[in-house]
DNA sequence: GTGTTTTTGTAGTGATCGCTATATAAACAG
DNA sequence: CTGTTTATATAGCGATCACTACAAAAACAC
């Protein structure tokens, strides 16, 4: 997971990974089948720990823009880079990938994603959920490659104000 | 510069380069010394031409909001997929790369675009506009990273919108 | 036309890719 | 301890990577 978080899927090869699980090919390929297999258990393993950020947001209640605050505070808090890592792994892990079952992955991680995100505001704005879980996915994609890009804390909070914001506007118009 | 933007610099071999250009590998590195020089070229001739979305919208004039706006909607207009092209090539074309020189070519451009929008932002808000570069420049990386998973231009453009409206407000603040 | 320089095509460098055939070692049942 | 099964290590599969040595061909000077 740590691997295939700081350089991509395809930047990493199976030799490494073995390497760092200790074991050679044939366990490797007897143990997850593929590179693939691998990568999507790390993916899981990603999305059911601390890294959903907006699973950890809603845990802690409140209304819709409130949860959303929490959660773009919180994206601004784990992406930025550490130990080698930036950013998120379903959101990055697979860009320029040219290895089409790790970019299915990574793609359905990210409509259930914005899926989650879109039921949950439509709890109190059905009619323009969509639109508001689409922005957000572009913000928090935003600053995930920001943070790759070597964005601070910093910067990544301050955009995270801005753009909760934005959405609380955005979501209370009309 | 097609290959490049559409599957990323490590994705694209040279021997493909090769062939699109009609030459084969000796001719190649005659002309470009290596797969990164061929790389700088292509990225010199992207912020130099029609895809420098910000010179575009500052050479029409008018006043800060009103360029950025601009800027906004040009890159929703243009980082929506077409002919298996989308988003922008100095944000994404490294992502996930391990090629140090291409990476330090990109990321060269990028501090040359933000600076550039620093400088511009800084004639009307000068304490600012460090702040205020930040928010436009993870704002237009995550239209681009969308853009790459399949967003389309009402999502990018109605991102584009909101966003422009919280710039618009942060700038006016205090 | 001749001699020289530049450019090109053919072929191949060593390295690495994901993945696997084969053979040995370990674990286990009786 | 024997026989069988499971798991591991060694080695290498074909393919591709960026890049280049070498030689044939093209272009040029005179």
């Amino acid at each position: 997971m740590r691997l295939f978080h700081a350089r991509g899927y395809d930047a990493v090869g199976v030799a490494e990974l073995g390497a760092e699980l200790g074991i050679k090919p044939p366990s490797f390929y007897a143990a997850f089948g593929s590179k693939a297999g691998l990568f999507e258990r790390a993916l899981q393993r990603y999305i059911q720990g601390e890294a959903n950020i907006f699973a950890r947001a809603l845990a802690d209640g409140g209304d819709v823009a409130t949860v959303i605050d929490r959660t773009l505070a919180l994206a601004a808090r784990l992406y930025p880079r550490r130990d080698g890592v930036a950013g998120c792994l379903v959101l990055d892990a697979t860009r320029n990938s040219a290895d089409p079952d790790a970019c299915a992955l990574t793609a359905a991680a990210k409509r259930a994603s914005r899926e989650a995100l879109r039921a949950f505001i439509a709890t109190e704005r059905p009619a323009k959920a969509g639109a508001l879980a689409d922005f957000l996915t572009i913000a928090m994609a935003g600053m995930s490659a920001a943070a790759r890009d070597g964005a601070d804390e910093a910067a990544l909070t301050a955009f995270a104000e801005t753009a909760g914001r934005a959405f609380r506007r955005e979501m209370e118009a009309d």
